[in-house]
DNA sequence: CGTCGCTTTGAGACTCGTCAATTAGCGTGG
DNA sequence: CCACGCTAATTGACGAGTCTCAAAGCGACG
């Protein structure tokens, strides 16, 4: 009940998986990238509320998901919980595991999911020599720090309201990169899991949600979203939503 | 006066450095050594206020911090500034420009200081020769994924006075792993830079800092900083201090 | 010795957290 | 199929914690 679930699927393909432009494989020529699908040999099946991986269990893989989506969270000792990803679609989870080979996080099922083993000592391995793999392993964890700014911008500096904004923005704009409505979508966290993830608490989250449908910006029912006025809450979000501009030191 | 300043310094040499327990050489063998000394074949000095790259710059190297102290940075839209990491000796930073080969952040150097120049295209290549260095590169690209969980933590979830506290504590740590006192240093940033690493402003932390001292915490004199009463600022920093307990998912 | 930047301190406003009560939705079992 | 119970979400009232604005103090440096 507390930990993963579900058999084995049979063998998945990295050369033949359609999530491949986000995941590890971008950048890998296609001859190479039947040497990556020897080292994914594996995937699991998670129910929601399963877990991937618990804090401090020994890194033996990372993951990439194939269908469904998961958070990532840490605790603090009086028992908060901060969630610190979360993750869809072809995007990788366990990259914290790295530094000591133990998982620094929990991961979670928030539906019923399906992820890709990778064994990470193989991967390390192959990426030695695959320059491209390299490339990209060193890409994707990049990447992760770069996202974690962009959450420590957003916690640091902007109000509630922004915050979730910039939120809904940019998941709106992972699932249309990957096919979904960019304007209509589920939200697969609780108002508590948003409010973990964006410092705030689930009633504040659940008042902004009434605020916004309130004023025409979204409709929301239970975690239906239907994003009404994309404008107005990119305005929210702190309009250009471009690359901030050179900053000048000192 | 905004870019890097100072000539070159007599050719370092990773084998030889007395930091190389905190930066890439760790874990390498001696004779492998010598090619990362060929690889690092530059360093530069920096003066207060400096910067080393601004955002957006392509990314040639990384760094590691030789002497002194940096600050690393990003700004939202609307000007406001998110410091996002502080880097003591022994540090690399630039690991977020690897994704897209730009810097997504600026480095400001917080007193004179010398940085070490890493081409990183060349520590790319030569990682894929030494497993080791391997290794080390992908620890540190993962630990720096942790500690921003840890600031997102911190952000997410403490009151203004326990962020302060986990935040001297942490410094301190990484102090004393030096070689420097553990309850005696000198902050380099102001209350200012203070404040926007921890999601505060600089009145906040400077009443805090007030009020620490009134309570016999800590005594406070400038930048200067005596930690009078550790146990004290642990207990504020969250008791235990140690590694959170195994969570239960769901 | 004066200037400038950083820091301190105060007063008041406002956002958001806390506590509490109510409602809505959903699965379960009678 | 409906009643029940549970969890998630909503809404309100209130207060604490920080931010904002403002003024004054302190130090460093030329």
């Amino acid at each position: 009940m507390t930990t993963q679930s579900g058999p084995t699927s049979p063998p998945p393909r990295c050369s033949a998986c359609s999530l491949s432009q986000f995941c590890l494989p971008v950048g890998i020529p296609q001859n190479e990238l039947t040497r990556l699908d020897q080292l994914v040999a594996e995937r699991i099946r998670l129910k929601k509320g399963d877990a991937l991986y618990l804090y401090g269990d020994p890194l033996r893989a990372i993951f990439g998901v194939r269908f469904g989506s998961l958070k990532s969270y840490i605790d603090s000792e009086d028992g908060r919980e901060q969630v610190v990803g979360l993750h869809i679609q072809g995007e990788l989870l366990g990259l914290d595991a790295i530094a000591d080979e133990r998982h620094a996080s929990t991961a979670v099922a928030l539906e019923d999911s399906e992820v890709c083993v990778v064994r990470f000592a193989e991967l390390e391995k192959l990426s030695a020599q695959v320059p491209s793999l390299q490339r990209q392993l060193h890409r994707l964890l990049s990447l992760e720090i770069r996202n974690d700014h962009r959450m420590l911008l957003s916690l640091g500096t902007m109000r509630a309201e922004q915050r979730l904004a910039v939120f809904l923005l940019n998941l709106s704009e992972r699932l249309s990169m990957r096919g979904y409505a960019a304007n209509e979508f589920v939200l697969r966290m609780s108002r508590e899991e948003i409010g973990s993830y964006l410092g705030l608490t689930l009633e504040t989250v659940s008042r902004l949600f009434s605020r916004l449908q309130q004023s025409g910006v979204l409709s929301i029912k239970q975690r239906r979203l239907k994003v009404t006025d994309p404008d107005a809450l990119r305005h929210l979000a702190g309009e250009s939503c471009q690359a901030p501009a050179i900053s000048r030191p000192r």
